[in-house]
Formats: C-alpha cells, sequence, structure tokens
DNA sequence: GTATTTTGATAAGCGTGCGTATTATTTGTC
DNA sequence: GACAAATAATACGCACGCTTATCAAAATAC
C-alpha cells in the first residue's frame, strides 16, 4: 500500500489538491456536508439559528413530550449537545421543559408558542436551502442522489 | 409556508423520526457525512489522529514546502484549525516547519521521517473506510454517487 | 424483594469549524 | 519611496460532536 508520486514542484501553489481527493467518497461527503452547513447557517442565522437547533425545533414539533435521549437518536445529534441546544432553548423561551411523571429521569420537552412560530418562519430558508444543494442537477439525477444517499446512510 | 400535520401521539417514541428527514438533502448529507467520519476515525484511532489531521498528512506529502494558508484552502480546512493541528503535529515530530525565505509571514511546512512513515501506515485504513462507505452501491451506482456528489461540490 | 444492569441526564475534556480581530509582512498604487 | 490594501498567521470566542465518567431512577434478573 503505497502514495500516488508527487509530481508537483514544491512551490506550486496547492490550489488544486481537492482534485486529489475527488475520487475519495469520504472527501466528497465532507466537502458537500460543508457547503450544506453553510447555505443553511447563512440563513438561519439572521434567526439566531443553528443547523442542529433547526433540526431540534423541527423534531420537537412533530414529537412534543419527547424526552431528550429519544429526540437525539431521532435525528442523529448526540445526547451532550441535545443537552446544551435545550437549555439554551428553555432560556430563549423557545422550548417548555418539565419532569416526566412516569420517568423521574426524564425531561419532558415541548416547544412553546415562540418556538413554533420561530419554525413557522424558517420554513423558506429551509425550503431554498434544501434546493439550492440540488441546483446543478437534472430530476433523473435528483432521484439518483435519493437513492443512493438513502443507501449510504442505511435507509435503503 | 407550513410544516405537515403532527400525527404522532405525544408519547410514541420517536425512533423513525429520521424519515422525515429522509427527502431533505442536508439532512442525508449531515448523516452520510456522520456514518463516513465515524468509520474512518475508529481506524484512526489506533494511530493517534482524526479525519482533518490525515487529509492534512497526505495534503503535506503531495506539497512540502506548502505554507498554511495554501495548505488549508488546498483540502477546505479553514486557517484556524490547520494552525492548531500543524502546532500539534510539530510537537508530535510529524512536521517540520521553518520560516520562509520568500515570505516573512509564511512557515514552510514539510512531512518528517516519520510524518511519512505514519501516513504510509494508515494507508490500508483509509482505503478501507473509503471502500466500506459505498459497500451498498451497485458499479452503475457508484459511478453515478462521484458524478452527482462532484457536481454538489462544484467540481463538475 | 433485593441485587444487577440499563437508561436519562449532566459534567468534563478534547478536537473541529467558523466568525472576528490583531499583528507583521508583502504587494499594489501613486 | 511612501501609503494603502491584501495576505499569513495567531488569538479569542462560541457551537458542535464524541468520549468517558458520574448520579439518580428504572427495568431486569435471580
Amino acid at each position: 500500500m503505497s502514495l500516488p508520486e508527487k509530481k508537483d514542484h514544491p512551490n506550486v501553489a496547492a490550489r488544486n489538491d481537492i482534485d486529489r481527493f475527488a475520487d475519495k467518497p469520504g472527501f466528497l461527503i465532507r466537502r458537500a456536508h460543508q457547503i450544506s452547513v453553510a447555505g443553511l447557517d447563512r440563513r438561519l442565522q439572521p434567526y439566531d439559528l443553528t443547523v442542529p437547533q433547526m433540526v431540534l425545533l423541527t423534531a420537537l414539533h412533530f414529537h412534543p413530550g419527547v424526552d431528550q435521549a429519544s429526540l437525539a437518536a431521532s435525528v442523529s445529534v448526540d445526547v451532550v449537545t441535545v443537552g446544551r441546544i435545550v437549555k439554551r432553548f428553555v432560556e430563549r423561551g423557545l422550548v417548555e421543559r418539565s419532569r416526566s411523571e412516569l420517568d423521574g429521569r426524564a425531561h419532558e420537552l415541548r416547544l412553546s408558542v415562540s418556538g413554533e412560530s420561530l419554525l413557522q418562519r424558517i420554513q423558506p430558508e429551509i425550503a431554498s436551502s434544501q434546493n439550492e444543494i440540488l441546483g446543478d442537477l437534472s430530476q433523473e439525477e435528483r432521484q439518483a442522489f435519493f437513492v443512493i444517499m438513502r443507501k449510504i446512510v442505511g435507509l435503503a
């Protein structure tokens, strides 16, 4: 196992080094993630929200009363990060937290009125961001994208 | 602009909430990135390397003498992170850093012998990791994956 | 019914990613 | 050659993401 031979002169600017990674799925996914997050992050910035925060707001909308562990698992955000985000959400008045009657360890979470309102307001941003990602793809390519990506993430 | 109606009973476990995101490209990319990084990270752990660190080692192999800013741009890792990683690499003896003669601001970076050696040793891990990501895809799907992802990241 | 194991939540610690600011050097302009 | 703009590097701050550890409460085993 060895690396391809180096070709460039030492002082050549490494501008196109990315090409060396263009056949590595992990690198392509990494770049796509960077681009995807940057686009959505920029749109959410006026609302003082990050991408994981938007994801949690959305999940809470569909599952009021859920506990933090289930919430974390449902959207693949780790429990520690969920805890930190929820804490800030409660402080901002976007989420209400109460001890569960059924399980003394768990916290039940639900969006407040202003949490719901905020989630509604950012829907256009989410939509346009998701659209932008696939901007250069044909209809066939978009379909293929979903099929392939679902397989990669185990939703096949 | 509004969200689909919620359907689940409040206390239903949100195990399959991910399905609600399965048609969002950003979410699929996010999950793919998570899975991709997890696989590679696990394999690199015995070598005390993270994914961005591996990326920098690889880039340095192909561009000895490069400065930090060019290095950062070439692999899409931000300059601050490159600075932190390079600092630790120098401490670990994997990278040698020297002031550039041509540009008094820049540092010239190159892998040390042990840096080159480490990079060679992890090649099998990188290869098997990249392979694993596409594990469930047919040959046609793999080809389509590269075409589509290169378009998304602007390498079309 | 008590002991063991699992689970929800939090804390501490490290590395990454990104924005903003600062300093030193270089480049561009006149 | 002097001055302004761009650039390399670093520092600082904040938010993820993941690991390990800890504590309390629940579920399981026996």
